[in-house]
DNA sequence: TCTTTATTTAACTATTGACTTAATTAAGAT
DNA sequence: ATCTTAATTAAGTCAATAGTTAAATAAAGA
């Protein structure tokens, strides 16, 4: 699995807001707001380690999980990308221009012609 | 389903790359790079209408589809939340700490005492 | 040592997801 | 009207996922 999917699921999603608040958390404080098996919990927490997205590591009898910051990494620059190309992009201007005007769109119309374009977003 | 998932298959995420560069295409020129069936295109189009990460018009027997950029800004900021929770996080600083040292972490060390912290990650 | 606590692994079930081929819909072209 | 092209919907298969309970592991405490 990859962290994409990872985090594509809603408890683990959770589970990753409540380590960004708190910092370290053992698998049992991690389990506490869900009402699911605390096994539920660990096949999260495991799918969490092995997609590199948490860190863990033992301390007597507990599990301690912290976040990898640098597992965000990945998803952050494919987000940013797509956002980078979709702004660059003639296409997307003609995209607009087309979904105002009602008219065809015509994707090589103007392509690699630097003009005022109307970037979207953050 | 929801937009995380939506953008968890690799396939999906192909899709949108395409349609970052090129703005708008239609579903057999999305279909192209592929080698899977028709349907099985257009059944993924329908997980990105219906999370509404493109957006599709019909263009005589053609359906146009291009990039909804704003579908990007709940996962833009979820993952700028859980970063600034994580880097703010007196924990995180802590949990650092704690693994440079081997030593014991107490989460409720230091909280709320601003200090220079460790931050990680753009 | 025996028991409790923390957590995981094993084994199983139910649901969902990603495909397939076949059939359908709808717009153009002849 | 009929044929072709573009795309979808329908129906089915197979694998992966998210959960369950029961059993195992391992550290701590009595």
């Amino acid at each position: 699995m990859d962290k994409f999917s990872a985090l594509a699921d809603p408890t683990r999603r959770q589970i990753i807001e409540q380590l960004a608040a708190k910092g370290t958390l053992n698998a049992s404080q991690l389990g506490q707001p869900f009402t699911m098996s605390a096994p539920a919990i660990s096949q999260h927490l495991k799918v969490l380690r092995e997609t590199e997205v948490v860190i863990m590591h033992k301390q007597g009898q507990q599990r301690l999980y912290t976040i990898n910051p640098a597992a965000f990494n990945e998803m952050e620059q494919w987000l940013h990308q797509v956002r980078q190309f979709w702004n660059d992009s003639f296409a997307a201007l003609d995209t607009m221009l087309a979904r105002n005007n009602k008219a065809s769109v015509n994707t090589k119309t103007n392509r690699n012609t630097k003009k005022a374009g109307k970037n979207v977003g953050s």
